[in-house]
DNA sequence: ACATGTGAACAAATTCACAGCT
DNA sequence: AGCTGTGAATTTGTTCACATGT
C-alpha cells in the first residue's frame, strides 16, 4: 500500500516491518488503557491479548524496537507507552487539514480520538462556497481556494481527502504541491502520486467486499450443495441467505449491459 | 503455493490468497469504469495501472480464479467484471444493518456506493430512543430494543458498527448471537469475537498514527542531522515540521536504551 | 520460576523471467 | 509480435522453541 520510497534504503537498523509498524498503533491504545487504569507491568501475553494478537508476534514486534521488556517481569506500561509513541512519531503534534467537509469530513472532524494523540485538526477544507465560515466542531470551514496557503501557513504534511470520488485525485494533487507528503484518502479513488508521498486508503465498499467473499464462502460450505436463493427472508439465526441479484455472465463480445445508474465509481459521501 | 503436495491445483483450487482477495475489489472498481466507457478489453498493464499495483501482481491474482485472459489480447472487460463479482460474492445482494447512527454512521448510511454494488441498508439501529423513527439517507432509524428481531427478519448476515468504542464490544454480542458473522468496525476497539465470526476494522487514528511514522522517518533523512532551520523562517511548502510536544520518558529504568537514537526530539519549528 | 528476546523453521506474498498460446 | 499464465526465486511476515537473564 504505502507508495512511499525513498532510494535510501534505510541507514542503520532502522528497518521496522512494515507489518510491526502497522501494529504499534494497536499496542499503543491498549497501552493507554492500561495506563489508564495505573497498571503498572504487563506480560506479553495479557498485552497481546488486549491487542487481539498472539504474543509471539508482540515480542518479535517489540523486539524491532530495543529490549524494553525485564525477563521474568514483563513490560513496564508507561515506559513502552512513550517508547511506542516516539517510535509513531507521536511526541510531536501533527497539524492535518481535512478537505472535504461534508457528511464524512464532518464526522471526522468530530472524532474524538483524534486530537487525543499527536494529532490537531488544522483546518476544514470544502469546495462549497456556502460552507465558508461555517463551523463544524467548533472549526471555521475554509474555501478550497486558499487550500495552498493553509498548508504553507500550518506546516502540514498530513491531509486528509474525504471529497467525493471525482475531486480526490486534484485535490491531492494541490496538497501535494503544498507541501504534504501524507494522505489518508476515504474517497473511492486509486491516487496517483509521485514517489515519497504517501498514501493509506480507508474504502467501505472495499471492506464490505472482502467480507463478502467470506460470508459467501462459509455460506458454501455448510450444505455441499451451491444451491441457493431460497428466496425467503427468515433465514433463521444461521446463516442468513442473501437475495439473488445481478445479471449472468454475457456470452462473447458481451452486450454492454448497464444497470440503470450513473452510479459505478462515483459515489463518496458529500454535498456537491 | 500453500500445501502444494495434497492435491493439484486442476481446475478450481479452493484457496485464493488473502492478499489476492482484498485486492478483488480493487480490479473491480476500476474494471467497472472500463466497462462504462464501454472499452471492450484491457491488458494486465492497463488495468494494474488503474488499479495501481504493477502488472505481475495483477496477473497472478487473476491466475489464481481461472484463465480468464486471452493471449496476445488480455482480459475482456464485461467478462473479468463478472467473474470477479461472483468470486466476491456480489452477484447476490447483501442486506447489511448499521448500529450507531450518530455523525459516521449516517455518513456511511449516505454513502453512495454502497448500494451500488452488491449491499443494500436494510436497517438503521440507534440506542437514542430520540432518534427512533428519524429518517437518515430516507431509511428510518429503529431502536436497539428491536436489534435481533432485525437481524433475523431480514437475514443480516454482515453488521456495520459506528457507535461509540465503549459500546462495541456489546453490539458485536448481540449481533453475532442474533445471527451476523461478518463486521465492519468503526469504533476503535478490538473486539473479541468468537471463531467463525470475520471482523475488519477502519480506524482512523491507527491510519494516522501510520502514516506519522513515515512522516517522521522522512524529516529525519532529508539531513543526517535532524537540525532544521533552513532559511525561509516562513515554512515553505517542502517538509513541514510539526509542533513539539507530550511528556518526556516517565524515569523508572530507562537504563537499556541500546539503539542510539537521536531521534528523541526534533526541533519545533512552527507553532499555530 | 518465569517471561523476554531471538535464531531458525515455516508460511505467505511478491517479483522475476520466460514458455506457450493467439 | 504481443500478452497471458505460471514455475522458480526472492522477500516479507509469522510461528516455534528455547537459551538467557532477572
Amino acid at each position: 500500500m504505502a507508495t512511499g520510497r525513498t532510494h535510501r534504503p534505510a541507514t542503520r537498523s532502522r528497518g521496522i516491518p512494515e507489518a510491526t509498524v502497522a501494529r504499534l498503533p494497536l499496542y499503543l491504545r491498549a497501552l493507554t488503557a492500561l495506563s489508564e487504569r495505573s497498571v503498572p507491568t504487563v506480560s506479553s501475553e495479557e498485552l497481546a491479548a488486549a491487542a487481539g494478537v498472539n504474543s509471539a508476534k508482540l515480542r518479535k514486534d517489540f523486539s524491532y524496537l530495543g529490549s524494553y521488556g525485564t525477563r521474568g517481569v514483563g513490560y513496564d506500561v508507561e515506559y513502552l507507552v512513550y517508547q511506542i509513541s516516539r517510535e509513531l512519531g507521536l511526541t510531536q503534534d501533527w497539524p492535518v487539514v481535512i478537505v472535504g467537509i461534508g457528511n464524512l469530513g464532518a464526522a471526522l472532524a468530530n472524532y474524538g480520538g483524534f486530537a487525543s494523540r499527536g494529532f490537531r485538526v488544522a483546518a476544514l477544507i470544502d469546495a462549497d462556497p456556502a460552507m465558508a465560515g461555517k463551523p463544524v466542531a467548533g472549526i471555521p470551514v475554509q474555501h478550497t481556494d486558499d487550500l495552498e496557503k493553509i498548508i504553507e501557513e500550518n506546516g502540514v504534511s498530513i491531509g486528509v481527502i474525504a471529497t467525493p470520488a471525482g475531486a480526490a485525485q486534484q485535490v491531492s494533487e494541490r496538497l501535494i504541491a503544498a507541501g504534504v507528503t501524507s494522505i489518508l484518502n476515504f474517497a473511492p479513488t486509486v491516487l496517483q502520486v509521485p514517489d515519497g508521498v504517501d498514501v493509506r486508503k480507508v474504502d467501505l465498499s472495499i471492506e464490505l467486499q472482502i467480507l463478502a467473499f467470506h460470508e459467501q464462502r462459509k455460506a458454501g460450505e455448510e450444505t455441499s450443495a451451491p444451491a441457493e436463493g431460497t428466496g425467503a427472508a427468515g433465514a433463521g439465526g444461521t446463516g442468513a441467505a442473501p437475495a439473488a441479484a445481478v445479471e449472468p455472465p454475457a456470452g462473447r463480445a458481451a452486450a454492454a449491459a448497464r444497470k440503470g445508474g450513473p452510479e459505478g465509481d462515483v459515489p463518496a459521501v458529500m454535498p456537491a
